[in-house]
DNA sequence: GTCTATACCCCGATAGAC
DNA sequence: GTCTATCGGGGTATAGAC
């Protein structure tokens, strides 16, 4: 027998779902719990029962990446320098950011103060390209060689702001990212298969 | 005689130097009038003396750059398509990002999605990337060729964003800029001195 | 567990004294 | 021209009924 009532979870995940969306077209400020409330016909105080806080709620959206990455930047910094420890790397960076489509990049770029203020220490997500910018170049590199590396990393960005308006696929979109990476860093991505 | 009292306009431009600031630190919905007020020793309804409304701040501080590159794509709409015509759109595009630093450029990546919301039709910040990176592409171009052309137009936010924390001159990063932006697509600023 | 009702605060903005 | 005082509203969050 289904049910018609949701299982437990998913209230939980479609108010994620919600939050994201709107946090994404009008940004974390603008968005108010009213407003999250309302698209999913239910109350404001329901959504006080799954989450704590508003911030409560943005942090959900990218607990699971951040671990992630954290897990990431331990196993790298317990390897030696090496190109394939590079490799390895910027392809996982890279990853990280097509899993479930372009979602998240279009909700970081809407979001870049609000994260800033909202993940300071927790190793945030822009935390996360200083360090990985640091595996990423040599220990004595000037910085105009670090800002390219980050700039390289940063290529799905520059992709995602400037696709605004353009009949492109998320995959297109992220081939024009991995060949800029490739041109603005030579070999960025060289180990990286081109296929998504 | 000098006077220890501000001349007229002087308070007007404070406010819009403390406002920018703000702004781009926190962003322009978790920006308060008070805040502005505080920062400036002043009131919030002296504020409201000088500006009709928190957004009529906002505007006045690129309603100069908006005429301007209003200008430009009226001028540019006026010649015939032209390698000469691209080249100068092009330099015009990025010597505006230069006027009086990198302040603005700042400004427009901390709050996007409000520049959106707050200027729509007006011809905000960012339709001028649609309307020239139309300007610069052929009329039949790919959508994957437009994507290229405002990538190219946007790597001043890119070098912005991704040098938080370097070490680096406003000079430094407007040359990662302009040299990240003829890589993706050559030639973009092939006709402007690199000199700033 | 999920709701209604409400507390409490700070927001942008205005009126009018000085 | 700059202030004090205040308004109406929406913000996040909570208390407690059901």
């Amino acid at each position: 027998m289904t049910h018609h009532r949701k299982a437990a979870g998913d209230r939980r995940a479609e108010i994620q779902r919600v939050a994201l969306s709107l946090f994404t077209s009008h940004g974390y400020e603008a968005t108010s719990m009213r407003e999250i409330a309302e698209q999913l016909d239910i109350t404001k105080a329901a959504l006080y029962y799954h989450f704590d806080s508003k911030e409560a709620i943005v942090h959900s959206l990218f607990e699971e990446r951040v671990a992630t990455i954290n897990g990431l930047i331990e196993w790298a910094e317990s390897q030696p320098r090496s190109p394939d420890r590079s490799a390895r790397v910027a392809a996982a960076w890279f990853s990280l950011t097509t899993d479930g489509g372009l979602a998240f990049a279009r909700f970081a770029i809407a979001n870049q103060t609000a994260l800033r203020d909202l993940a300071p220490k927790k190793g945030g997500p822009f935390d996360h390209v200083q360090r990985i910018s640091a595996l990423l170049s040599e220990p004595d590199a000037p910085p105009a060689e670090r800002l390219k590396i980050r700039m390289a990393m940063m290529s799905v960005n520059l992709a995602v702001m400037s696709s605004h308006d353009l009949d492109l696929s998320d995959s297109e979109i992220l081939a024009a990212a991995t060949e800029t990476a490739n041109l603005i860093s030579p070999g960025f991505l060289a180990a990286v298969p081109t296929t998504i």
